[in-house]
DNA sequence: CTTAAAATCCCTATTTGTAGGGATTTTTTT
DNA sequence: AAAAAAATCCCTACAAATAGGGATTTTAAG
């Protein structure tokens, strides 16, 4: 028997997920959570073989719960159910020790499939994700400071904002700011609004 | 008998919600598309009493299509069904012609409750719509043109390279945009950078 | 302890966008 | 045909972000 829970933020499509697992005899959903934080003491409680969770999500996204859940929990398997196939997202699911990675958009037998292949120890990350490893190309790694500058743009503060609310200089944001702009290689001129608006959405 | 097709991007929701569906004897889900497009045929086809379709998808968004559904087959009722409880997005499917419009967080309880009274020749609109009317404050009309321009703003292009696509003068780009800032009663470039995006994601 | 990485700060110059004003032409609506 | 709305263009001034350079201090990692 495979134990489940699942996490994800639209409720309809836990409903839909578990309509469609109720015909298959040898998987058990004990749970479901609409946020990461509720998705981790489910964990606790129910200790499911297999953790099915979405990456956006509020309060603590798919990665943050992966982290956590694999600390205390190693044998639990968790594969990632997610809306886009963004190298980065995958990247970071991996390494939080995700076993498998599916797109929304693909259908539910593909879960099934998954849901079983992992079960057994193996991994499953869509066919589709042909990014996986090779666009990951130069390991794109933002130190702490720099995600959190990342964060604020995306909430659109101005440096000066910025400086304000972290007591540091309009310079070093300035500066925080080109590194991330080099780092990502953004050639796009302008713009890392936009890139950090993306990333908020996305995952 | 209830006929009803589903439209949606993400296959996975789609299987779900035929899952669910199968348990009630009263409603036949005649087909299902992935975008736009195949929805208007498939409608043309089938002719089905009711059409659940997503907002945001490819080709031709949920809008797009009920307002070609709508002129074709006026008895036909569309049910939107989205990730987001923006005022716009709701406005903009009202204008459609659609009769009911539920969140992606809510329950298939309330789809399948929403299906039924909408058949019924009855409306549905989420509870958790608050927005609907009182938040829409100053009907946001946007012209085509401002629409046009405020979409590449969201791809990235600067003004001077929107005048360039759109072989007009950057004044003439820069007047457009105060125009959307002063509609949309938003300050900054950040804001308006971050409307343009959530924008094209949203719906 | 020493080194490398991260975080901090400052300078100059240029580009891009915002904010205020005004103005003309084209289209659409009445 | 007249009025309203949309689209076009230009001006000045200012704020914010990018792009290049350099420099110091903290904090980890070896």
């Amino acid at each position: 028997m495979i134990t489940l829970v699942i996490a994800e933020d639209h409720q309809a499509l836990i409903d839909g997920i578990r309509s469609f697992l109720e015909y298959e005899e040898d998987i058990t959903v004990l749970g479901e959570a609409n946020d990461g934080e509720i998705l981790i003491d489910l964990v606790r409680k129910k200790q499911p073989q297999i953790v099915l969770t979405d990456i956006r999500m509020p309060k603590c996204d798919g990665i943050c719960a992966t982290k956590t859940i694999k600390k205390e929990f190693p044998n639990t398997k968790i594969i990632a159910f997610s809306m886009f196939d963004q190298a980065e997202a995958i990247h970071q699911m991996k390494d939080a020790g995700a076993s498998g990675y599916i797109m929304k958009n693909s259908s539910l037998k593909k879960v099934l499939e998954a849901i079983r292949i992992v079960a057994k120890n193996g991994d499953y990350f869509d066919d589709s994700i042909t990014t996986t490893d090779v666009t990951s190309k130069e390991e794109i790694v933002l130190s702490t400071r720099e995600k959190e500058i990342l964060r604020l743009i995306g909430e659109g503060k101005t440096s000066q904002e910025i400086a304000d609310i972290l007591f540091i200089g309009k310079s070093t944001v300035d500066t925080h700011r080109k590194n991330i702009l080099k780092k990502m290689n953004i050639q796009g001129k302008t713009d890392l609004i936009r890139f950090a608006v993306e990333r908020k959405y996305d995952f």
